[in-house]
DNA sequence: GCAATTTGACCATA
DNA sequence: TATGGTCAAATTGC
């Protein structure tokens, strides 16, 4: 067919422009005499792509499920009114007055509930509701009619700080297959208006010891539980270590009942961290970075955590360089690829 | 002691 | 009135 051959071809142009744009990424804002503009520009041209990909995977029959289970990621549905937020959007909505704690109650005076709002909001389907590259904070927990679980309720860590409106319901889905592992019904609700920027230099000035302790913490289990300050060449982290880097760099507490263990993975599903998997403090305290860090080009792998955190940016960055770069390249693409189209709507801050 | 989570109560909406 | 979403005091953990 020729419309899905150029569907295709679209869909690796539009993949190759977002892949070259994350690489360039570091110097542009490395370099740049406005990043905060450069950033803008970036993640708007990012999410655009993004976008422009989900739009091409909606037009084309699913892929086929993985032969193993990793953690999935996937848009459930792209409702009208259930679009990802433009940061335009986002920023009307900065001016909301952040909500104090222990403030006297007075309820239902700045945030309607229920998708009254105009905000937008959007649902994703996933094995990782905690990781999305996003800090939260829960605040309920209810048990909803017709469901065996409880729904969580979570709000971005900085309301208080930038006044972020940004929530999320988590819904552990139903199901009656004991051996796969369980999926979440992830439902957002307004656009983060705090910055990563902000949220990353608030830990890396340490003005929370937590926070300083939390991304050592992280990091070690980053990148050393998963080899890939090791000297591997490809590394893995299955189901469970997701769960649990996810579930630190949710600033959380992990919760048994919602996230038993899965059933180790037969293969690995990609090299180092798969983006979806990747704790966010990675992009965010590690960042901006040289290309020589990121490509050291001489054929090692990367060797330090910083290196395999940052190689982290992409899916396909533990590869070896020195080998068979066309299989290589072949095989960064088909993981890129991947990450992309399953990864829909999702919304990635850099 | 501070920050995050838990949990019961409160409130808006259908 | 049932239900879902949020608040905030109490609890827990670092």
């Amino acid at each position: 067919m020729a419309c899905v051959a150029d569907r295709q071809a679209a869909v690796r142009e539009v993949a190759q422009v977002y892949e070259l744009i994350k690489l360039q990424q570091p110097l542009l804002l490395l370099h740049s005499s406005s990043s905060h503009l450069a950033q803008s520009l970036l993640g708007k041209a990012l999410r655009a792509l993004n976008v422009a990909l989900s739009v091409m995977n909606q037009q084309q029959p699913p892929p086929p499920p993985p032969a193993v289970a990793p953690v999935t990621v996937v848009v459930v549905k792209a409702e009208p009114h259930l679009s990802p937020p433009s940061p335009a959007s986002a920023d009307s909505e900065a001016t909301a007055p952040p909500a104090r704690r222990g403030a006297k109650r007075t309820r239902r005076s700045a945030a309607p509930v229920g998708g009254k709002k105009n905000s937008s909001s959007w649902a994703t389907l996933t094995a990782v509701p905690y990781d999305d590259g996003y800090e939260w904070r829960k605040y309920g927990e209810k048990k909803i009619n017709g469901t065996l679980f409880t729904r969580s309720y979570f709000r971005c860590t900085y309301k208080d700080d930038a006044g972020c409106l940004a929530t999320k319901h988590v819904q552990q889905m139903d199901s009656d297959d004991n051996s796969s592992p369980p999926m979440f019904h992830v439902t957002y609700h307004n656009d983060h208006t705090c910055s990563s920027a902000k949220a990353a230099a608030k830990a890396n000035t340490g003005s929370s010891s937590n926070n300083n302790s939390h991304l050592a913490a992280l990091l070690a289990d980053c990148c050393d539980g998963s080899g890939c300050n090791k000297g591997l060449t490809t590394t893995t982290i299955n189901g469970h270590a997701a769960a649990a880097a996810a579930a630190m760099n949710m600033n959380m507490k992990q919760e048994p009942s919602l996230l038993p263990p899965p059933p180790p993975l037969a293969e690995p599903p990609s090299a180092c961290f798969p983006y979806d998997q990747m704790p966010q403090q990675c992009h965010q305290l590690l960042f901006p970075v040289s290309m020589e860090q990121q490509f050291p080009g001489n054929g090692e792998e990367i060797p330090s955590a910083a290196g395999s955190c940052i190689s982290g940016e992409t899916s396909w960055d533990g590869y070896y360089y020195s080998g068979d770069m066309a299989a290589a390249e072949d095989d960064r693409f088909h993981d890129l690829e991947r990450f992309l189209l399953g990864d829909s709507f999702m919304d990635y801050q850099y």
